[in-house]
DNA sequence: TGGCAGCTTATTGTATACAAATGGCATTCG
DNA sequence: CGAATGCCATTTGTATACAATAAGCTGCCA
């Protein structure tokens, strides 16, 4: 992609998974443009994309929102995430070279490392992390299937999730990991993917209790 | 969509599908805007949103491509719709309306009729086909599953695979969707799930064998 | 006062001109 | 003769002007 359209995607895509762009607040092409410092086509080029990566909604007029996610939606993406990505190990688990699996080796003990000290360092965790799920879908050599998984692993609220893990969860997380090198180890597709499988609703879950807690504390926030 | 936009899309799309525009071969915005009596703005905006859609590809130099799908592409693509179709039949077996229910059996009926005759209407069972599978995704209640069963749903080779059903396959199929509807009747989501796998695996292969069948025919054509 | 008509303004859609980048061809040099 | 390089043609990317459409406002009438 050319430099103004990828730089104007960028850009807004990182406002609205920062927050910057409120969820339900309306977007104007011109504005994103000057935010952008580009014109309003390749803003276009952008909102058409993210449009289709369900992060902005369109009424009937034609007018850009930024997407509001309900619990139901979430739970919905998760749902989908955890059956292909479990879809995903599965076919890894035949496909999958020495050379990758040595890949995932190295990154699970960068996790391990990240977490098995004091001051857990969460940055690094989730980027290996990334990395660990990334090496394992190009294993799945499907590229619709990562271009389906794209859809549903980087949602505004994903994102924000593995930062609510806590400590125990991100160690569960790194176990999940181990077991599935395992499975990859033994070729068995059927392991990975039912373990794969409780990875993902885990991340759900740790998702769903740190966000009743949140919209308790806006709540009370509200009440003060 | 506005009009000359929706214009550009609907003809490209159906050039593609009809063989028009080969598999392969080099596409060109100025050309296909004079096609559709259009300017490059509202035909860049339609191929990106058929690139996302896997109709055509683009190259390193931002070249695009009608998409040529090799058998393999074509099983990756009925895989996940078997997938992500069976898991729309397990959810909507759980939500799925009186009414809905009452749709159903309206079109499976058509379909029925539409075989049951000495020279079968092919484009009849293929439209209500196409309303009985909609109506499920609709109950299945899940706008991201819906837009990715869009995705694998109408590729080239799939439209025209339905075509090459022998009488026999249509017989089947009809069979299915009579179990489906005991499934849901019994609002018994595994089972649904497990009919609706079979169904869509029974196409593959249908089309997998016709096609064998047409390689052979365009290559004594050659030959000849 | 409530609601509707018509106008005004805000926003998106389309066309077009121009800029940038890429590919192919020809020429030249080793 | 082959490969590399520079130029030209082709194609895509971006900006901008203008057209179309929808939203909001104002004032009129019931």
């Amino acid at each position: 992609m050319s430099r103004a359209s990828e730089r104007a995607y960028n850009n807004i895509r990182s406002m609205i998974l920062s927050g910057e762009l409120q969820p339900g607040s309306q977007i104007r092409e011109e504005a994103l443009a000057e935010l952008c410092g580009v014109s309003r086509t390749p803003v276009r080029d952008s909102l058409r994309r993210l449009e289709a990566e369900m992060f902005i909604r369109r009424n009937d007029s034609q007018r850009s929102f930024v997407a509001d996610w309900s619990l139901d939606d979430l739970e919905d993406a998760f749902q989908l995430r955890a059956m292909l990505e479990a879809h995903a190990a599965k076919r890894a688990a035949s496909r999958i070279s020495r050379e990758q699996l040595g890949r995932l080796r190295y990154h699970n003990a960068q996790l391990k490392q990240a977490i098995d000290i004091p001051n857990p360092d969460v940055p690094k965790f989730l980027d290996h992390n990334r990395q660990f799920h990334a090496i394992i879908v190009a294993a799945a050599a499907s590229e619709r299937l990562a271009s389906m998984l794209g859809q549903v692993t980087e949602q505004p609220v994903v994102l924000r999730t593995a930062r609510q893990y806590d400590l125990e969860n991100l160690r569960r997380s790194h176990h999940d990991h181990d077991e599935l090198l395992i499975a990859f180890d033994k070729r068995d597709g059927e392991w990975a993917a039912a373990v794969m499988t409780g990875h993902i609703r885990r991340a759900f879950h740790a998702y769903a209790e740190a966000h009743s807690t949140d919209t308790e504390i806006r709540k009370s926030n509200l009440a003060a």
